[in-house]
DNA sequence: GGCGGCGGTGAAAAATCTGTGAGTTGATCC
DNA sequence: GGATCAACTCACAGATTTTTCACCGCCGCC
């Protein structure tokens, strides 16, 4: 399902385009528009931790009279959802908002209103930026993922650290389970960025009201233990790690981070 | 090198565009563009095994008279470069033309010839899909700023100043910490505007009854502290602030500024 | 000269974040 | 039904960051 998310303060708009939108079939499900009229409210919806990820967001940047009160949201969608498109549709084309929103609020389309078959043009560069956007999501997969001494197998999700298996830290006989598995693939596909519980539980699929910072505070833990054993049980993983390598806390948002181990 | 292929009829338009895009710094590098003012010669060059592939391609559907000369530049590119990023541009927008260039065509953007400021227009939508394409090229890889010795990487929140990177001033051991990096960051994305207390609160996210000024001053005090480690800790920062740059204190509003300090 | 506001400073208090250990839950298998 | 195991919760202490507070010097102004 198409999941648009729609911010915008004049309701004449909302009633002319919501309806012609939600019958537009963009990626061959049926279309769901959200409208907000206040960036507040938008923003509100966006931080709390149930809010379902869209596939685009349609931000108007004036709003209220507040010129930037939609890139107030703007940065709130960035920050919950870095990879999110962000489509403008504006009054104001060919001034500083657009240039604003190409150049700080990264924005992948900038759409004036007032133009001849508004409603046709709109759908046509929704259409192009959603396809733009899951070609862009589905590169790079290899099989296999090193990184310095990791070896990560995405196959058959087995991990070795310098030649040894990653075992469960609770019982070494048991391999390590999926869910910090999964969590350290992520972590280091995304390396060298860190990935905040919200993108990780985004990945796992997991419900974010469930998945808490708590929970993949955990798995960090299990994934450092795991390490650890691997190398002898010595703690040098986690001294190495409060050094700022291997899994490093990145101090903001819950926030954990793959670095490569230097020897 | 930017290097620009652009397909124009109207000598009219090349002359207008040609010296501005050669002017404006796309990617760091000088831009060159090169145009061609049939649809056959372009197709011709591009099929040519010698032709340098170019970063981007700037095209007009309708040519001489023809309604699918630029379509059939556009496959030539396709079949020849399949990732490269067109961009049209036409007096066509809002037609079938469009709508063509969107679906059939792979577009990255469709432009109206005819809008106000378009020379702007043109130059910031080619920078934003130069760098949407670069994104996607090297699987999203550095959002960097630069401003002078100054290097801020916003994916990773790293900060250098003069190749150091810079830490807490109160540990030198540990990273700088959230929020004075993201005031940086936002200091030097608004630069050269001040911001003030308000929009630092609105860009923090946090509640602007509780971020005060003494508040701002204060993380603007660790920043400094920061920079000024880094270059060694002889207060050769601060007083730089003082003289008005790096960070300086703005006068108004309780805002500061950054400006990027001549050596 | 006294006054008041602004901005810099240092330290203390408050808030938040993290690591850790132990306890629950729920699913699966015997 | 009970054992087992991974995933999830909870509580708490220690570390770290952020906010608050009090004070100081400077400057313009009456």
């Amino acid at each position: 399902m198409a999941n648009i998310l729609w911010v915008e303060d004049q309701l004449h708009w909302v009633d002319r385009f919501q309806p012609i939108l939600e019958a537009t079939d963009f990626d061959g499900e049926p279309t769901r528009v959200t409208v907000f009229g206040f960036a507040e409210a938008a923003c509100q919806h966006i931080r709390s931790p149930g809010a379902a990820r869209p596939d685009l967001a349609l931000l108007d940047a004036h709003m209220n009279g507040n010129d930037s009160a939609g890139f107030s949201v703007s940065r709130a969608l960035r920050r919950k959802w870095p990879e999110l498109p962000m489509i403008y549709l504006s009054e104001h084309s060919g001034t500083g908002i657009e240039q604003q929103a190409f150049e700080t609020s990264e924005a992948r389309d900038f759409i004036a209103k007032h133009q001849a078959n508004i409603e046709s043009v709109l759908c046509w560069r929704i259409k192009a930026v959603l396809r733009q956007h899951a070609l862009q999501q589905r590169g790079a997969s290899d099989a296999v993922i090193d990184s310095g001494d990791l070896r990560l197998d995405t196959e058959t999700w087995e991990v070795y650290w310098r030649g040894h298996k990653l075992m469960n830290p609770g019982n070494s006989r048991r391999p390590l389970g999926p869910t910090p598995r999964k969590i350290l693939r992520y972590l280091v596909e995304a390396a060298p960025r860190p990935l905040s519980t919200a993108q990780i539980a985004d990945r796992l699929d997991a419900d974010p009201e469930r998945f808490s910072y708590a929970n993949y505070r955990q798995h960090i833990r299990t994934l450092r233990l795991a390490f650890d054993h691997a190398e002898g049980g010595q703690g040098d993983f986690i001294e190495a790690c409060k050094r700022g390598e291997g899994i490093v806390t990145f101090g903001d948002q819950g926030a954990y981070c793959w670095k490569p181990v230097v020897r």
